[in-house]
DNA sequence: ATGGCATCTAACAGATGA
């Protein structure tokens, strides 16, 4: 069984690319984020006739997040206030949120905040974001024991993440940022991707310029992760390079997760 | 190297992304 993350940037603009990956890689689970459009607006018949379930929360121009699956949710959510109450609601404006059961896993579909540049407005908006997604994962973690929180991290925590030494101002690599994230995964989280491989080079996002993909000057930003009786599940995380190489690619690429099958069933 | 490119919009230039 797996569960997949790509950031399609606009999900009309990567309409066939998406419907043609699903029917290549029929995944369980599909989490997207940045898909840029309204929930009336959203192109939900290519899917469906895929046999998905459409889980969406989107908003005009930017951000929006989706989860397509095989078998129906439950418990969807959107943002951090129906965990954190009124006081995250500021934050829910901006769809990058949306939470639901899939059988006994609670999966966590995020599009953190980009951050623009080290000490912006944007950049503390997105440290002050991370905080309340370690206070929000910390009231679900009293719920249910298996959390698979994925999607754009915006963020590569460990400097064999990218293709350079990162600078200290460099956006999406400063400690700040990896602070950050580090508190939220210390709540009991392990990367999905370090359980098969400790090698750098491999990387989930190319800028679209300066020819950084036929370089591979990218940086791994798109993450699952997983709480223990997860981890242990966890069979395999791969990165499919294959969508960025197309014509009109997203800038990021699908990253699969795979699950052995729960003794349940 | 603040470029390079792509997406969106009561668009046709400017904001945003990462």
């Amino acid at each position: 069984m797996k569960i997949a993350t790509w950031n399609v940037n606009s999900i009309r603009s990567r309409l066939n690319l998406v419907t043609e990956w699903l029917q290549e890689n029929p995944v369980e689970v599909l989490c997207l984020q940045e898909t840029k459009v309204v929930d009336a607006d959203f192109p939900r018949s290519p899917f469906k006739q895929l046999g998905y379930h459409l889980y969406i929360s989107g908003q005009k121009s930017y951000n929006g997040v989706a989860i397509f699956s095989k078998s129906p949710l439950q418990d969807v959510s959107t943002g951090f206030s129906p965990v954190l109450g009124t006081p995250a609601t500021e934050f829910d404006s901006q769809k990058r949120v949306l939470t639901g059961m899939w059988g006994d896993i609670c999966i966590v579909n995020l599009y953190v905040p980009n951050g623009a540049s080290v000490g912006s407005d944007k950049y503390a908006y997105k440290l002050d974001w991370l905080a309340h997604l370690r206070d929000y994962l910390k009231s679900l973690l009293d719920k249910t024991a298996n959390i698979c929180i994925c999607g754009d991290f915006n963020i590569a925590l460990e400097d064999k993440d990218l293709h350079k030494i990162p600078k200290p101002k460099d956006i999406m690599a400063s400690p700040a940022e990896r602070d950050a994230l580090r508190q939220v995964l210390e709540l009991g989280f392990a990367d999905a991707f370090r359980k098969f491989t400790d090698a750098d080079g491999h990387y989930s996002w190319w800028d679209y310029r300066a020819g950084s993909f036929p370089r591979n000057k990218g940086w791994r930003i798109d993450h699952h992760y997983l709480t223990p009786p997860l981890y242990d599940r966890a069979i395999a995380c791969t990165i499919d390079v294959a969508p960025r190489k197309l014509p009109k690619p997203s800038d990021h690429t699908p990253v699969i997760l795979e699950l052995a099958n729960d003794s349940v069933g």
